[in-house]
DNA sequence: TTTTTAATTGCAAGTCGTTTGCATTCATGA
DNA sequence: TCATGAATGCAAACGACTTGCAATTAAAAA
């Protein structure tokens, strides 16, 4: 279904198209969440794809934009893909329960504290996660 | 001259007052920036303080929330001593220049946030931090 | 002050996520 | 269909950080 799509992602990049590519791509598709090498590891199945080409692959999406990185405090790196609405994190510190918001007030505000700082004159990202616990783990 | 204040918040948070715990609460105290062990390491020196020490020292006051850390996509875990003014960073994502700043509407939109939020009723913490290129790395 | 006790340290070794080198395989443009 | 450079898989390496354990030390108790 996404097939075309997906190749197209691939090509406009520069990429060739791989099993593993159009695995991975999919996969960030589908989850709305951020996720990290191991699940899509678990998902493809490390019989079927070697975890060395995941992390390639996740580094070169990076390079390519198709996914950015999330910082959420984790001991691994979490990425999510760049074609979904711009949106934030609530984590969990407890259980790792993830929730997204899309209240996103920091577009305008990092124009304005760029104006105001000298040394810089662009921001690429910025990361802006909220970290607490859910009301499961505050009881 | 901050001998005693430092030893005042070590036992604030019934700790021993150990010379490695003494000399890491003068480095942050006296630095603006995040810093991370390897920079810890070499102001004491490698032959003076065990690096392990230094990390136990660091996991120590972070769990007694002497210090926090800071999310700055490096390799390392960054912190900052908690004394400091609420402040966030603006990261030059090519030659690692950090600049900070104060301007932090956050704290207002995390009350919002969390008003909306059902499933989460406390939010300990947040980061927020600008990358982009600074002036010299963008010419 | 001395003793006691648990906390802290240093060393060596281990863990875990991620990267690198290199030979093999494969996608794609000619 | 072939040629060529890109992508893969394997083994090994890397770097930040942690753990186990015996020796040391701060500070509470005697």
């Amino acid at each position: 279904m996404c097939m075309k799509k997906d190749n197209e992602i691939l090509k406009l990049s520069g990429l060739k198209s791989t099993p593993t590519r159009l695995s991975v791509l999919e996969v960030f598709s589908q989850y709305c969440k951020p996720i990290n090498a191991e699940y899509i590891l678990d998902i493809l199945g490390k019989d079927k794809t070697d975890t060395v080409t995941v992390y390639r692959t996740l580094n070169m999406f990076e390079k390519k934009k198709i996914i950015h990185q999330v910082d959420l405090r984790k001991d691994s790196v979490y990425y999510e893909f760049s074609n979904h609405h711009h949106h934030h994190h609530i984590v969990c510190t407890k259980c790792g329960y993830i929730e997204r918001f899309d209240d996103c007030r920091i577009s305008e505000m990092s124009k304005e504290l760029l104006s105001k700082k000298s040394k810089f004159n662009i921001i690429q990202s910025h990361s802006f996660e909220l970290f607490g616990l859910c009301n499961k783990c505050n009881k």
